[in-house]
DNA sequence: AACGTTACCAACCGCCGTACG
DNA sequence: ACGTACGGCGGTTGGTAACGT
């Protein structure tokens, strides 16, 4: 036998509140709470309604310091932040956001935030121009090594991921500074301020795969239908562009770490030496006026794609 | 202007945990 | 220990406004 209904459903009215019954119930709020239980609140209150249903509507609309509009920047943060730790627990994530329910939440999630974040996915996924793609501020390219395998003891840490970090790429942005590009945009889009500043997300540094993917914007060359203007790279090898090298830190010191990499199509052999970092610094600024294209194949880990060079 | 599509959001549904008799 | 009722939660739906063709 299943549950008894919690109220006749034959004689309750369903669909969108009236001014009148908003009244009522606030009224009777007022006055009295829930009377004990929801359940007889709303013969008590002379509401042909079900309690459930006079629940919802005080909690999300009613109660008094309900905020509603737009959300901030800073609420943006937050929600991302906790969606990206602990998911799609709304009423945590409401309660960290005063004035907010957790259905207004879910529902800004739902239908804009998280289309604004999709917008930030690199190419590499999304098939976007890589110009959508989320980048953290200018580093030194001494201080990435320590950055990416922090913030990954970061990522492990909060989302309690026995993975590593999907793999950022490395973003040449002149021939000082570098930026990351990362699939994991909550994380990043949330903790720009620790990415600028190392001691905010040190938090016990956890050792873990720290590889890093070498490449720039510069030279992608997708479009949204897949098309590429490059003639003499198949077209369907070409995912997204990217201008520079395929490779990892090596663990804890300021090594690189070269692999796979193809001219013209042809492998050249540079897998897993070691290079300083200046002269990876060199290798990408020497190559400004030619192009390497990222091959994404579907079938492959991270650790398997290649790079394609062309002049 | 008419129609179709998309975006938004209030409200509903059903499951689950817990209190209580 | 068990059954029942309730509150709370997250997923989903449906109405409608806005937008595009």
């Amino acid at each position: 036998m299943g549950r008894a209904p919690c109220c006749d459903k034959a004689n309750v009215k369903k669909g969108p509140w009236s001014p009148e019954e908003d009244a009522k119930l606030k009224e009777f709020m007022e006055k009295y709470g829930t009377a004990g239980n929801w359940i007889a609140l709303p013969q008590k209150a002379g509401l042909k309604r079900c309690g459930k249903s006079c629940r919802l509507r005080w909690l999300n609309y009613l109660r008094p310091n309900i905020k509603h509009g737009e959300f901030s920047d800073e609420e943006d943060r937050i929600i991302c932040t906790l969606f990206a730790s602990i998911g799609s627990r709304w009423s945590i994530i409401a309660a960290q956001l005063p004035g907010r329910t957790d259905n207004d939440i879910k529902n800004y999630w739902n239908t804009k935030l998280k289309k604004k974040l999709m917008g930030l996915v690199p190419s590499k996924y999304s098939q976007q121009p890589l110009s959508n793609t989320f980048q953290t501020q200018p580093h030194s390219l001494s201080n990435l090594s320590h950055l990416y395998r922090d913030f990954n003891s970061f990522y492990l840490q909060t989302t309690k991921s026995v993975e590593p970090m999907a793999l950022p790429s490395l973003y040449c942005n002149n021939s000082d500074t570098f930026s990351l590009t990362t699939s994991q945009y909550p994380y990043f889009l949330q903790n720009q301020e620790a990415l600028l500043d190392p001691q905010c997300y040190n938090i016990n540094g956890k050792e873990s795969s720290n590889m890093l993917m070498f490449g720039g914007n510069e030279a992608s060359c997708s479009s949204s239908d897949g098309s590429c203007s490059k003639d003499h790279v198949k077209q369907e090898e070409i995912a997204c562009g990217f201008q520079g090298f395929y490779g990892g830190f090596d663990q804890g010191n300021q090594k690189f770490m070269l692999h796979d990499a193809f001219v013209d199509q042809k492998p050249i052999n540079l897998g897993s030496s070691q290079c300083d970092m200046e002269l990876v610094k060199q290798l990408i600024s020497s190559n400004n006026s030619s192009s390497l294209v990222f091959n994404h194949d579907e079938g492959k880990s991270d650790e398997r794609e290649m790079v394609y060079y062309y002049s």
